[in-house]
DNA sequence: AGCCTTTAGATACTTTGCGTTTCTTATAGT
DNA sequence: ACTATAAGAAACGCAAAGTATCTAAAGGCT
């Protein structure tokens, strides 16, 4: 209880920021989202975060990246369909859907900081445990012989994450329903693979 | 030339100050859109846009609203992925897609002021022109014999407008190219679409 | 150990833009 | 002509981004 200010530095204070950042994008999301905030919670000043990223955005998107998506396995529920609405359900409740918002308001701010668009464009595209997910799940359904054999690009394994995305933005945070999930999964996700295989069956 | 002002009142000043802040839009985009501005513009003062609006999110999607999306007609190129590739492309450089900036910046900001949520969401979703556009050239590729006959649901009408909204955004600002709305049509819709008709046929 | 470079942390500042308040006075309805 | 309404001007409060200045602690170096 004395008097004595420990004063952390470089990397430990460095990974201090980001787990406040990260705590912060949590509880109030990107809108609400304040540098000073990080400061204080991570017992530090707004200066010290300045020196090491260039703007708010870049520093949530630091904090984000550092998350490691847990690996929470492959659904295998015995069908395509159930294992894919299994998946899209998990992508639209997880952590990655929280961000949702967040990519929204770094968009938003990409204008001002035309820096931080490459950052965040790589992030989004990048091959992922989701994607690998995907495969497995395809994989596991052309195996069980509910598809023909099916090599989808990487668009397409991509495509779970772009379109809840796309419908946590445009349903602007509400959560996104069951039924919601299903149109995507019978409507759009499940055609898809059957037209894909059928396609490359041809050739 | 005498010192006479004159005052606009009711409905002809708000189309003033809606022209004007579709022309800001236009201009600066939503990132640097600011009300002070449109009130300038229209030669009017803040005071009296936040009468009609509750805020700069209100503001701006009103002027959106405003515009009647141009009817441009539909590509007819003889075979459907030329369509798809016109139609795309037509999505990618119009209006709708400059609009893109907007929609991640109010959705930013939707946390604040969830009323224009509802608003954004309503006019994402709807049946429009391009919705339209897109049954007929569906239905012409049946015609042609391109694709067994096909019902696709909203879901796929809108899916154009969706999947090139995302494309956009995780690109942040960056025209998307020929190729990624070329892989758009080649990796997605097409298939989806043949997908789409042979699960219906065996209905 | 003692020096010296680095940089954390505190504080206060500038700037920008949202949204508000107050007041004057033109406009439209009766 | 009188009166209610609302435009327009100016200034304000406020929040938060990003910057500048200063101090003193940390940790490497001799």
């Amino acid at each position: 209880m004395s008097g004595t200010k420990s004063r952390r530095r470089g990397a430990k204070l460095e990974q201090a920021i980001l787990d406040a950042a990260w705590a912060e994008l949590r509880e109030v999301g990107y809108a609400r989202f304040t540098v000073e905030a990080v400061a204080g919670r991570a017992g530090t000043s707004k200066p010290v975060i300045y020196r090491r990223w260039r703007s708010r955005a870049e520093l949530a998107l630091a904090a984000w990246y550092r998350q490691v998506p847990a690996d929470q396995g492959t659904p295998d529920t015995g069908t395509l369909r159930g294992d894919l609405l299994a998946m899209f359900s998990r992508i639209a409740r997880g952590a990655d859907s929280m961000m949702n918002e967040m990519v929204a308001g770094v968009m938003g701010e990409a204008f001002r900081h035309p820096e931080v668009a490459a950052l965040l464009g790589d992030r989004l595209t990048r091959p992922s445990p989701l994607t690998s997910a995907m495969e497995t799940i395809i994989g596991n359904a052309v195996a069980r012989a509910e598809l023909p054999p099916v090599d989808p690009p990487h668009r397409v394994k991509r495509l779970p994450l772009d379109l809840i995305r796309n419908e946590s933005i445009t349903s602007c945070g509400t959560p996104l329903s069951d039924e919601a999930l299903a149109s995507l999964v019978d409507d759009v996700y499940v055609p898809l693979l059957r037209g894909l295989a059928t396609v490359q069956q041809a050739d």
